[in-house]
DNA sequence: CGACTCCTTTGGATCGTTCCAGTCAGCGTA
DNA sequence: TACGCTGACTGGAACGATCCAAAGGAGTCG
């Protein structure tokens, strides 16, 4: 002992102490902290005592780009952003986020957001963070247009886990959750027979739309299971209020609906409007219930009853999922469907 | 030449190359292919060419970890996002979040969020990252609360922009960008005034929201400057619906105003609650401004007239100013303020 | 023709951590 | 006493990039 440290003289003051800082004044070698900090089990009780005590003393953090250099994990979680998009989806998307921030932290993960240089490339943004093996895993959530994603990303065997079913690939093997829409609108079609509607209509998406599709069957299987028809009281749209606002003005006129189920809060607010144009009493008169329980809905006038998708279940199980996946944990199945609440307001 | 490398037989198929690689396919020495990547005009056109085919070939992108090791710095920003917030700030929150993003990228940074473990700590999160050197910088968002985050972070050199004027200590040094939110309701009120109102009432918050009162001295001003009263037509409550609601049915029995202006979306959808319970006419009747251009303002039955913050523009220079913060370069002001717009719609 | 530039390229050291092989002391057993 | 064995700790090498000083080559000039 007694060797001088030779890289002290030329640190500044404020960087932060290393690994050999902390050894030197615990009078232990580096490795020694290391263990301390890693495997406590491999100390002696009193060593590690010490050293703790020279770290706390110190304030010592290990650097997390040496850790990363050396362990080849980063331990952050990469999620990419779409710039902008529709309707009541960003605010979905958003409290997702939330939860995966505070799920991600749970397991030792930072989440690291980034957006796509090119709209056009699935894969933009993707690849170059894996190139620099800048995260250890992506969480993908943008599967629902058809996703191309995520078999590009197993091919080149990166980890990840989906938000989102793999629509038109029932059988891929990558890990996902997903939430069960159609369960989502059958729990509001039953809430809506519950109180003694009988004539509920629908007003979705176009039909190219999977996600579109599943909810609807939750609603046409509804009301089926109970010998009530549903020809006629079915309407595809855009998504978008004034589509929904037209949507169900044709539908009252035609159909004579007392209640609708819709696929989203955007398109239960047009038929909100549609009401007040009409003097009708949204809850009272007829009832209503969205989908994504958006901030809207608590908002709008009478309240709107909404599907609520368990989020923050969601990001749980993400980052469960990736914990397996990165420790090539054989999974029994691929998948995961979660089960939605109904957030009951004035509407229905 | 000819010399094996000896790290080759080792190394996994599929992990990514290095900068050896690119150096012994090239016929170079690593530093040149260093060169290449971050200071090309150092190499001779035809040694530049070469490297750069090598690179493309390869696939090459530096590795991050190694990189930050070396240069002390991890190209990342970090920001906490809190929990959940009130109203529809969170919304404002998520939309700042998307344009930063963006903007980073166009710096070549990318975002870690991070939450607080503790939440009545207001450094939590922001310490450990700092002494890990696991950021850059910090943008710090959570100011509005009566930031001890800026004075703390300035203490221990950490590098920071933030969101927010330091409200409790004007001449504080760090570096800041906002939103002039007197300008803005004095544009909401100015849009009313040009509309022939004369009578137009505030519902804010209460007096100890310092942000509260700085929108609020914009209403003011605004009728001041053409002789027109203030007294009786302002009202201080909680950023709720049925808050405002309640202080708008008093302020329209007592005072009769024609025109309100609001200090939140969330305030002025209780205003049009009233206006509805009441059988008058949002935008007909009575006209109503609200503030933060959230989504529930385009929803709502005839559109909500709202202050809308330039968030992408808040976003740009916020990053602008980390730049410099970095670079140590020297700042005229340490604050900006921002100019926000109106968005006109129905209620107006 | 040798000395002196200047420009390009190179090898070694380094950032702070973890992996790996090995040292050393202490203890039980023959 | 000699031997092996175990547990606690150590020193050197490695991860993959960049910084630094110095080497090599081409060109200029006395």
């Amino acid at each position: 002992m007694g060797r001088m440290p030779e890289r002290v003289p030329g640190r500044l003051p404020g960087s932060p102490p290393t690994l050999a800082d902390v050894a030197e004044r615990a009078g232990v070698s580096r490795q020694t902290v290391s263990n301390a900090v890693n495997n406590a089990e491999l100390l002696r009780p009193d060593t590690l005592e010490r050293v703790r005590a020279a770290i706390a003393e110190l304030g010592y953090l290990p650097n997390r780009a040496a850790r990363n250099l050396r362990t080849r994990s980063s331990h952050l979680l990469g999620l990419r952003i779409s710039p902008h998009l529709e309707g009541t989806a960003e605010a979905t998307m958003d409290r997702f986020v939330h939860s995966l921030v505070e799920a991600s932290r749970g397991a030792g993960y930072h989440v690291l957001l980034f957006d796509a240089v090119d709209r056009t490339d699935p894969l933009a943004g993707y690849d170059d963070l894996l190139r620099a093996t800048a995260v250890d895993a992506f969480v993908v959530t943008d599967t629902y247009l058809g996703n191309p994603q995520a078999g590009l990303l197993d091919e080149r065997g990166a980890p990840f886990v989906a938000f989102g079913r793999p629509w038109d690939d029932p059988g891929a093997p990558h890990p996902w959750v997903d939430v069960d829409g159609a369960a989502g609108t059958r729990l509001a079609t039953d809430h809506l027979l519950d109180r003694g509607h009988e004539r509920i209509a629908w007003i979705g998406w176009r039909k190219d739309s999977t996600i579109g599709e599943d909810r609807r069957s939750g609603w046409s299987s509804g009301l089926r299971d109970r010998g009530l028809p549903t020809s006629g009281l079915a309407s595809r749209v855009e998504d978008t209020v004034a589509s929904g606002r037209e949507a169900s003005a044709v539908l009252l006129d035609e159909a004579r609906p007392t209640a609708f189920v819709c696929a989203s809060d955007t398109l239960a607010i047009g038929v909100l409007h549609t009401l007040a144009d009409r003097g009708l009493s949204a809850g009272r008169d007829v009832a209503v219930v969205g989908f994504d329980d958006s901030q809207a809905a608590q908002l709008v006038l009478p309240g709107l009853t909404s599907v609520r998708q368990p989020l923050e279940q969601v990001a749980v199980e993400v980052v469960r999922a990736l914990e397996g996946v990165m420790t090539h944990q054989p999974r029994p199945e691929p998948g995961l469907l979660l089960v939605p609440t109904l957030s009951v307001r004035g509407s229905s």
